[in-house]
DNA sequence: GCCTAGGTCCCGTCG
DNA sequence: CGACGGGGCCTAGGC
């Protein structure tokens, strides 16, 4: 495409705030949090309605560089084609693009005002664990959910049948190093707070990291399989109908 | 676009495994990790060239929907449109647009095999502190960097002038609770290992959350300011650049 | 493959 | 506004 077309093009779509995207060979700067450059090659860039810019290689999941909304973009003829400089004056962030050739142009304005709705986080299953305390162990009696602390919050708070206070932490894989060690900060904390020392720790997780299990175990906290809700559900659903097919 | 016309231009992209990029009325639910679903509204939808399918509201910096690379996807024609079908076999994920209008399609193959280059990083603010030590104080001594251990690896590792060692946790933004605790935790292996009982633990960032200082104290660490490298590189260049002209 | 930690992380939420 | 922690986090590096 004709880069004094498409510049007439991306003037007028940005005017009317639509979204924009073009397939261009570019050479890349980025500055601002950091400084990255990116020599030569083809990619997608998009301009969204708010003025989020994002610029896509072929492959590979993220965006290779991006903005946030709020800056300001212009296009600046050049020798070797169009500079297109994006600067953010809130972030102090800048983005510049030598465009050398433009392959395709798209824009247009979208209406969608929906949000999604997201089950099986990490709140979902310390919801789960309040509403079905038996998960963790027969004597857990849950206080509160997602309690926030000045410290951090907690995921679910409670005791055991003999008055000891239980703090859990929940992840919804794998727990790590650091999920041990934001439980031993809540459960110090809370003995600090209620100048007691007793306090328990348990983490709630489908697995544990083996480092993790060993420094679990030294401060005295242990752990409890429980499988977040919802994980697989479909794949989950279409094994189970693949079974009852079979049998 | 007719939708018989996006399904066949759909394929022979795929086929040529060509950057696919619409826009399109859309309901999505996706399965998998969690479960999600979004009504109905107007969406940027791509298709990568390695298989990675992403989908963007109008507005906001993430997409709202995406799949790694490796799965399949097919178009089967329903009442109300056309069912975009996404299943990785891999990860066991699902995501399913329920396609009702495509307004815009493009397509084409690109060319990129570059990698981006980047500076300002924490492994680059690590290695300007091993440099130039004095940036921590005037008797630290630095050993080695980003050394990695196996209960995690040690921004900087040194020691100061009357041999005690030393370890730095680098941040590049404000230093939380997070920060202290894997301070915490590298000090307290190495103490174990050597079966000393004095080590040193320093903070090196531009600042920290008062909490988390006050944590640091409480364990007998410290914190130097330190700002990353190259961060605001030009926005300070131009800043200069600026001031002389107006002088 | 797992584990560990950084990211131009982003994002919501609550003080 | 900062602080704090989750994320369908993602991605890189080491073992």
């Amino acid at each position: 495409m004709d880069l004094g077309e498409f510049e007439d093009k991306f003037d007028e779509a940005g005017k009317k705030k639509e979204f924009i995207v073009f397939f261009c060979k570019c050479k890349i700067v980025y500055s601002g949090r950091a400084e990255a450059s990116l020599s030569k090659g083809d990619r997608l860039v998009s301009v969204k309605q708010d003025g989020t810019i994002f610029v896509h290689q072929p492959e590979g999941g993220n965006p290779i560089n991006y903005m946030k909304a709020g800056g300001a973009i212009e296009l600046i003829k050049q020798e070797y084609g169009l500079l297109f400089k994006a600067y953010n004056a809130t972030t102090k962030e800048y983005l510049e693009l030598e465009i050398s050739r433009v392959y395709n142009f798209m824009s247009k304005k979208l209406e969608d005002g929906q949000k999604q709705l997201l089950a099986g986080t990490e709140a979902d299953m310390s919801d789960m664990i309040k509403q079905n305390p038996t998960l963790i162990n027969k004597n857990f009696k849950p206080l509160s959910r997602e309690e926030h602390t000045k410290f951090g919050f907690i995921d679910v708070f409670g005791h055991d049948n003999k008055g000891t206070l239980v703090v859990i932490e929940c992840k919804r894989y794998t727990a790590g190093l650091d999920a041990v060690q934001q439980l031993r900060r809540y459960v110090e904390k809370i003995k600090e707070l209620k100048g007691i020392n007793k306090v328990s720790g348990i983490i709630a997780s489908p697995k544990i990291a083996p480092n993790a299990e060993e420094m679990l175990k030294k401060w005295g906290f242990s752990w409890t399989l429980v499988n977040p809700p919802m994980r697989l559900l479909r794949h989950n659903k279409n094994q189970k109908d693949l079974q009852s097919f079979w049998s």
